[in-house]
DNA sequence: TAGGCCATCTGGTCCT
DNA sequence: AGGACCAGATGGCCTA
């Protein structure tokens, strides 16, 4: 048995709290009070002093022990222990597929990053999920229209574009949504614009120092690419705190920016360096 | 210090 | 009956 698990476990009768990862001192100073705690819960009785009452008037062990008359407060309080224990384990197991959803996200991974919220968490996955829906969707059309021009001879293959020098490329029309759609965080065509690995080749490219995981496509929550101001409003969210993200109002936001600022990433200054 | 986030306990409800 | 799931309550930790 954990550590924490003895520790909830020995207050399981009356205490409702208690955290896992204290320093050693205040776990003892805790286990002390909560040895306290105990003893004033069996002084006021076994069900617990300070249990909630439920809807009948009476405390839930009172309750239990109604339809459990053949179970002594000994196995009333194993089963107490038991259910805890398995409630402890699916929060556990939520928490764990939480946190392989946050892996797959692409937001900034560093030891010294903030990791996301959960909320935060669930909110940029909707997103991510609308926007890389949308982008899809978007893709599928244009290949469509390239296709189906390519085969027919329209105009939509021929480039309006006069070339002009080798600094200014001329492109398709087709390739400049696409670049668009795929490279929105930054504007292809500004050379001031950091290189990409591709277009269309969805490849990641890891900002100087590591903190930051830049994905075409994607904003990159890092001040250098989303300079925002501190306590800038974005989507009527209040920036400036990455964990103070609240559900969104309003209209679905699935640009890349908006994504970042559903979750109140927009404006963070929380590069590792 | 207030507010946000989190872990845990707990009782109720539903399902197998 | 037992387990999963859910929501409310509570208290601790952390940050602005």
């Amino acid at each position: 048995m954990s550590a924490a698990a003895v520790d909830s476990d020995a207050a399981s009768i009356c205490s409702r709290s208690s955290s896992p990862d204290l320093p050693a001192d205040s776990a003892v100073a805790r286990f002390i009070s909560k040895q306290m705690l105990k003893t004033l819960c069996q002084e006021q009785g076994a069900s617990g002093g300070l249990g909630l009452r439920t809807r009948h008037g009476g405390t839930g062990a009172q309750d239990r022990s109604k339809g459990h008359t053949e179970l002594s407060k000994e196995d009333l309080r194993d089963l107490r222990l038991r259910v805890n224990s398995r409630e402890r384990k699916r929060m556990h197991d939520l928490n764990q597929a939480m946190d392989g959803l946050r892996e797959v996200m692409p937001y900034a991974h560093g030891p010294s990053v903030r990791k996301l919220s959960k909320i935060s968490t669930l909110l940029l996955a909707r997103n991510y999920i609308l926007m890389l829906s949308s982008s899809l969707q978007e893709m599928r059309k244009l290949v469509g229209e390239v296709y189906g021009a390519g085969h027919q001879g329209t105009p939509a293959l021929r480039s309006p574009v006069t070339p002009v020098g080798p600094s200014q490329m001329p492109i398709h029309p087709v390739t400049q949504s696409l670049r668009t759609i795929v490279g929105g965080a930054h504007s292809t065509s500004d050379p001031q614009s950091p290189p990409h690995s591709g277009y269309l080749g969805f490849r990641s490219t890891v900002h100087p120092g590591g903190s930051y995981t830049h994905y075409p496509g994607m904003a990159c929550p890092c001040p250098l690419c989303h300079p925002l101001t501190l306590g800038q409003r974005v989507g009527g969210i209040e920036g400036g705190r990455q964990l103070g993200a609240k559900p969104a109002q309003g209209p679905l936001l699935v640009s890349p920016g908006a994504l970042w600022a559903q979750v109140g990433m927009g404006n963070t200054a929380h590069c590792a360096d």
